[in-house]
DNA sequence: CTTTTAGTTCCTAATTTTGAGAACCAAAAT
DNA sequence: ATTTTGGTTCTCAAAATTAGGAACTAAAAG
């Protein structure tokens, strides 16, 4: 397989952009080449050859990709290899993991907010704030996605 | 200054919570220490003394955090400290930041559709699907943010 | 004008992250 | 039973990040 360089190009300004959000370098080239690759669906060998990176490397990003929920492979019957391909139709499911995610962080803010002295009445105010709007956030943005869904159509 | 064990736990968590979201360690405890700390606002030296760390870790991760807008310093005339604090009434700016750079990957994804073959027709769809949403929500999640201060009151 | 203060910058060392290469392993093919 | 394939794991070196300490600077104080 072979890429232009626009294609390479955007390979790496998805890496980079991944890398910035706390992904390794050669992960987020992997999801890079699979969101540009014509084939969506790579095997092991393909993805080390065309971004020339070594089995070890690529064996770690993949199982690092698959247990952050953005990978899976499939297999066909008659054939060893495994096709991995992104979990694209998948992105609802991240969506809301990363609303999770800053869940926990309104919940710290709260222990933080229960710790703090009573003396500072306006920060702890803005600490309520933030944390609660994080809640309403939780709350709201799975109707946000069935609206979108709605107005799709 | 001193804390109690709870505070430093907090503080820590506050930090690795920060380093995951690809912020340097002293940068996220500075940031856990503001959340925490009693006195809201605090001297370079203050910052430097109760996390033990040198003064160019502090300078460094002081200059960052201002730059990625999380932080601010005050002076007050007489006293050449600078008192450094969160810029928390600011936190509805920095999600819109937020929603800025994931627009910018929608943008990213609309280039990638554009390269990429025709033949893929479901893969095309999925990729336009979660740009689209990131689109949307671009456009939504300031609505979200007043309608939850309105709610609020 | 000299000293002190508050912070920055430079240089370097320690730590962490990353990835190459080889050895390894399990399943399938011969 | 032996070999091949597809991938994993281990060890180690290179590269990048992080932070300490000393030298430095600008402004204020004396």
């Amino acid at each position: 397989m072979n890429l232009t360089d626009k294609q390479r190009a955007l390979i790496e300004r998805i890496g980079v952009f991944m890398e910035k959000s706390g992904m390794q370098p050669a992960a987020g080239r992997i999801m890079g080449l699979l969101y540009v690759s014509d084939k969506p669906e790579l095997t092991f060998d393909e993805i080390r050859e065309v971004l020339g990176i070594s089995k070890s490397a690529t064996s770690n990003a993949l199982s690092m990709l698959q247990h952050l929920n953005r990978l899976e492979y499939i297999t066909y019957s008659g054939d060893r290899k495994r096709y991995f391909r992104l979990k694209l139709d998948k992105w609802r499911d991240l969506v809301m993991q990363g609303v999770e995610s800053i869940t926990d962080f309104s919940e710290t803010l709260h222990e933080v907010v229960a710790e703090r002295t009573s003396e500072t009445k306006e920060y702890n105010q803005n600490l309520l704030e933030v944390a609660d709007f994080l809640k309403y956030l939780h709350q709201e943005l799975p109707k946000l996605l069935t609206a979108w869904e709605q107005q799709k159509k």
